[in-house]
DNA sequence: CTTGACCTTAGTGTGTACTCTAAGCTTTAT
DNA sequence: ATAAAGCTTAGAGTACACACTAAGGTCAAG
């Protein structure tokens, strides 16, 4: 299979099955006489399993990662692929709390505020963010 | 006061704050005669401002904005300031969901793998990832 | 008067995940 | 035979917010 339908039938780009080929995510096993790409039935898993990864929030080194575990199933343990899942989570927790923190922060500032047609002069969100504090 | 002095009252790098120069967000009035920027009382507390709206979550580009309307208090109205606030926050409200759905997936990888020291190979976060579905 | 700390500019590098461009070769249909 | 569609490569561009580098000028202390 070309690149063309390859990259259709999976809902991706050929420039993005180009990038994860360079980036050592997916290289196709082979090429045909003229150089083209020609990607297996393999190969539609192992993409799958990409976008499936990508899905549940992994970045692509961490994919690649993933990839190597799936490889090389003997030589790692189910420990090590549970401790990349509960690192992952952790770190998006962390960013949850942050984005939390800013919503708060922000429906604060937006509820203090008329929101009225009137120039800005006395608006409450700017001389909040001007005079420090009464967000946290 | 010059750059160094300046920056380190406010916990930023000199580079950060050639940095807001360029990017218009902060521009010290004065220089020295030997070219040196020369920063003001009213300059540290625009920087004040810059980094409390950073703090609520605001871009450096959402930032811009807000001081033009600041500078210009008269020809905007409190409500157009209400507007980029709640945008803002809305933006951040769906980044959550985001993040949470990638958070509830991981748990669920996590907690049906029975982490043992055992090699890969029927590791359910990766069948899981390759087979398709059991996630969302 | 020299050393060291501080300042200047312009330009490059970082990380993430692509997207786009240019210049050119291959395949398919007419 | 030719035109359109598709493929190739290498390399540059995008967004964001800086950090770092080189090469050099300035200032205060000893």
């Amino acid at each position: 299979m070309k690149i063309g339908e390859f990259a259709s039938q999976l809902g991706v780009s050929t420039d993005t099955l180009r990038y994860y080929e360079k980036h050592k995510l997916l290289m196709p096993s082979r090429r045909t006489s003229a150089g083209y790409r020609d990607y297996c039935h393999s190969e539609l898993k192992q993409m799958r399993f990409i976008l499936r990864a990508k899905h549940v929030g992994f970045s692509l080194a961490e994919i690649k990662e993933l990839l190597q575990i799936k490889f090389h199933k003997q030589q790692h343990s189910c420990n090590e692929v549970k401790e990349l899942t509960i690192q992952k989570r952790d770190l998006i927790a962390q960013r949850i709390d942050e984005l939390t923190r800013f919503h708060q922060s922000l429906t604060i500032l937006a509820d203090t505020c008329c929101g009225g047609k009137e120039p800005a002069n006395n608006c409450s969100i700017l001389s909040t963010l001007e005079d420090l504090d009464g967000l946290n």
